[in-house]
This record gives structure tokens, sequence and C-alpha cells, in this order.
DNA sequence: AGTGATTTGTGATGTAGATCACATTTTCAT
DNA sequence: ATGAAAATGTGATCTACATCACAAATCACT
């Protein structure tokens, strides 16, 4: 399927565009692919865009002084992924993104984003219900981090993502679920 | 301070509202008084509104099969709250909302929200940005939860809503931390 | 296909925090 | 003011998970 013709399905999920303000909106953004392995936002970045995952896989991840890394997000196909503290308060950046497979996104700037939604009430429609998600999604896994032991997260985050499991490696399922590699290899005893 | 002006200050900052348009905008809230202990939302309740807190202190909460106690937020003045999965899927609560001291709410339903959305652009810019900010803010305790200890933790919490120490007994600041009250306790050793 | 790098599994040991039990202090309603 | 209920402190013990160490397996590049 046409990036073009991805995003107009994922967008019509929540907000209607007519066929002139969908071109618009879709002229916003730029396509880019990305090689597995490669870097997209480096912490420290300064960072002024956001991505749309059309294929492939991304994570988003911290590293604290301990050179720990923590992953936030796995961002898969329509998913949106950047760091958004820094993106919407010029902050430079403390998550990083990368590429666990090769990966096609478009991107978007904050500027092209604020944009939008001046221009196009139900651009800022969809943007305000893409954020509502994904911050329901965090309080979730918030309190499945408090509530839930590992072998229960880990189940849970399998049941959600099977194909997690193929494509990336278990050390950094580990650093999702926030538990160290050797731990997570033990749990299938 | 008024209602009214508390909220518009609130607004203000984040979006540019004519007077008539704040007008219909404040019109669509519900003035609310609660006292110490109430109770706004209960696990199982459908949940239609969302909660803006002029004065006092809330906690939305969540309790497991083993009664265990997890807090997602204290919700201060100029905090929105609700069980925000239950108000936007219409699914039932698991998330409670109750007062830790007496408190004033201005209390805004589901139906008027989105029908400020639709007739005011820059209401629905407002509240893009609200939940922008929690979705942020829910990432850092997510990151936080996982990265540090039970003492780092409570230190940050302490360093930004020092009030709280007065206010909530250290066992609901423990179910906030995600952590028991003995070893809150036992912290300051 | 072969070789070095990365990933995974697994034992031994350490530790932060949980749980249980009970005493003490504080709060609140009458 | 007074008694009941709620909140807090603290010792003893337990446990899930971390860390360290090393071996085995898998991946990826020329």
């Amino acid at each position: 399927m046409q990036p073009k013709q991805i995003l107009k399905e994922h967008v019509a999920k929540i907000a209607t565009l007519t066929e002139e303000e969908f071109e618009n909106f879709f002229n916003r953004f730029e396509l880019r692919s990305f090689k597995k392995g490669q870097t997209i936002i480096a912490a420290g970045d300064r960072v002024d865009r956001e991505y749309f995952v059309l294929s492939g896989c991304l994570k988003s991840f911290y590293i604290n002084d301990d050179l720990k890394m923590f992953i936030l997000q796995f961002a898969m196909p329509t998913w949106w992924t950047s760091d958004f503290n820094a993106l919407y308060t010029g902050a430079k950046a403390t998550i990083s993104v990368d590429c666990i497979t090769d990966a096609e996104v478009l991107s978007l700037s904050n500027e092209n984003r604020e944009a939008l939604c001046k221009e196009i009430h139900q651009a800022e429609h969809f943007f305000r219900w893409r954020t509502n998600k994904g911050y329901v999604a965090s309080q979730k896994r918030l309190l499945s981090m408090m509530n839930n032991d590992v072998k229960h997260r880990y189940e849970e985050l399998m049941a959600q993502y099977p194909e997690l499991y193929q494509i990336v490696p278990k050390q950094l399922i580990a650093a999702y679920l926030g538990v160290s590699r050797e731990t997570l290899s033990r749990l299938h005893h």
C-alpha cells in the first residue's frame, strides 16, 4: 500500500478531512527510509520532527547513567514516535529513537504540525485524539509496571504484539519490561 | 479567586479565546463541592465527566485483586482528573477518584467537551495541549519507575510537590511510589 | 563457508523491597 | 475529654529480581 493511503486510512479512523484538506495534510510530511540500526533521534539532539511509521519497527529508549537501556515504545506501522518532551518544549532529546529493522516513515515537523492544526480544525481534532490514546496507554503501562510481576507483563506484551517475538531480540524485550535479560531468559522454566 | 477566573487563567496559558468564547466554555462546566473522603468516581461506574480541580486534593487510583491500592495521580488545583480510559471509550471505570481533602471542582461532561471542541477551534487546541502535557508527564513517571529506586522517586515527588508532605498520609505517598508503607517509613534512616 | 561479534542460557550469589506481626502515635467523632 | 479507628514505626523474615561469570548458540559480514 502507498504511504499516502496508509496515512489516509489511519487519519480517517479519527478525523474527517475533505480531499483537499488531506492533500494539504499529506504534503506536509516527508517520506524517509532507514536501514536497520540507523539512528533517527540521538540523545542530546534538538528535536523538531515526529515520525509516523509505515513499515518496519523502531524503538524509542532512554539510557541511564549506568548505560542501562529502558525502552519506552516499540513503534510499529501506524504508530507515532519521537521524543515528545523535547519536541514540545524545545529541550534537548533525552530519548533516542532508532531502527530495529529497515523502516519507512513519514516525518512531520513541529512547525508543519502546528500549521496544520491551525489551518484545519479536523487536523487538530486528529492530533488531540492521537495523544488521548497515547496517554491512556501510557497510564495503563504505568499501572501494569506497579502492579504486575515480570511474567505477567511479558505475557501481556506478547498477547498484544505477538509479532515482536520474531522481530525483536529478547534483551530489548527485557529493556521494555524493565527487567534484566537474565531474568527474562529464566521466565520459561 | 473565583472559579471562573481560575479556569480563565488556566486556559489562557494554552489557548486564546474571545470573551464570548470563554463565556460559552465556562458555562459548560458545573461547579461541585466535595467533602474529604467523598467518592467522585467508583470502580465499575459509567464515567461521563472529567474534573478540573479548583481547591483541595483528589486522588485517582486503582485497586488490584489483592486490594492493594496504586495511585495514578494526586490532583491538585488546576489539574484535571477522571478515568480517562473509561471516559473516552465508554468502558466501565477501573480507576476511582476520591477526595483527600475537602475540594471544589468544575466538572465537564464528555458531551460538552466534544461540543466545545467542535464549536471552538481554540478549545480543541486547549484540550490537545492539556493531554500532550499529561502524556509527557506520564512517560517521565514510567521511566522513573523503571530507572530509579524508591528513595530517588520519593525525593523527586517531594521536590515537585512539597505540599503533599503536609496534606497526604504517608501510606498514600507509598501507594503513589509503588512501594509498601513500611519501606517508605524506613527510608528516613 | 568461516570467523568474529552479538545474543542467549544458566549457575551462584547478593540485595532492595515485600510481608507479617505488633507496639505506638495521631486523628476523629461523639 | 474520651474511646475507637486510622496511621505510623520497627523488628524479623522472605522473595523476586539483579548482578556477575562464563559457556553455548546465533548472527552477520567478507
